[in-house]
DNA sequence: GCGACAG
DNA sequence: ATCTTGTCGC
């Protein structure tokens, strides 16, 4: 049974442009990222890393069961790439391989979770939300470090948590995956709301900092 | 002008 | 992210 995403063709917009392009289509497409839960039944979760050696990058996707986390597909693309790494614009050196990636998978996931930011972005538009708009797949961002944003202090616990604010929102939430580690910054991608994409996360962690299919898909990317 | 800056 | 040197814990 094959059950390929489909792109949203009506929001599908060119790669190849210059950064300031590209800041423009984060802020037109930003306001079509829904932050709020929907009725649904996740029974699967996808996560992907993309790892670079000169100028080519392989990205790797997994899909895992949700929530036994059993490995149930797998897809590695590696291509060379043009854009450059610019803070803020990071889905328009992933986005593309990533897209290829996902393409080759015989069963797409209900949840994605991105190795990077959702709405804890300048323009509220980060690889999570980018990547889940186009694929109109549920999505979270789960970042190793901050990119924007401010927040208190938070327990060594885990479990605990404080939000990400900016420019007076709520932006997301600095998780405590594991206890007395670094936290990892969780914002909605799409389709999702905080609270739940808190739980998603911490369930998918298993006692490590990073989500399994963070880890599988990191180690299937490795040159 | 200066500091900050996902992967 | 990748590279690279040194240190620490299991």
């Amino acid at each position: 049974m094959i059950n390929r995403p489909k792109i949203l063709k009506h929001i599908l917009h060119p790669w190849n442009v210059s950064p300031g392009n590209a800041i423009e289509i984060q802020k037109r497409l930003a306001g079509h990222i829904s932050r709020k839960a929907e009725p649904m039944c996740i029974r699967s979760v996808g996560g992907m890393d993309v790892c670079y050696r000169e100028d080519s990058a392989r990205a790797a996707v997994v899909v895992m069961s949700y929530p036994e986390l059993d490995l149930l597909d797998s897809a590695v693309v590696t291509e060379s790439v043009d854009f450059p790494y610019v803070p803020g614009l990071l889905s328009f050196r992933e986005g593309p391989v990533i897209l290829k990636a996902i393409d080759r998978l015989n069963s797409v996931p209900d949840l994605l979770i991105f190795d990077g930011h959702g709405i804890a972005h300048p323009r509220r538009f980060g690889i999570a939300s980018h990547i889940g708009l186009l694929l109109n797949i549920p999505s979270i961002g789960c970042a190793k470090t901050r990119l924007c944003g401010h927040h208190s202090d938070l327990n060594r616990k885990q479990g605990s948590y404080s939000f990400l604010a900016d420019q007076g929102e709520t932006i997301g939430a600095v998780l405590r995956t594991r206890a007395d580690v670094k936290p990892l910054y969780v914002s909605i991608g799409h389709r999702i709301d905080l609270s739940v994409g808190i739980r998603f996360v911490l369930t998918c962690c298993r006692g490590y900092r990073l989500p399994e299919t963070t880890r599988l898909a990191d180690r299937l990317a490795r040159f």
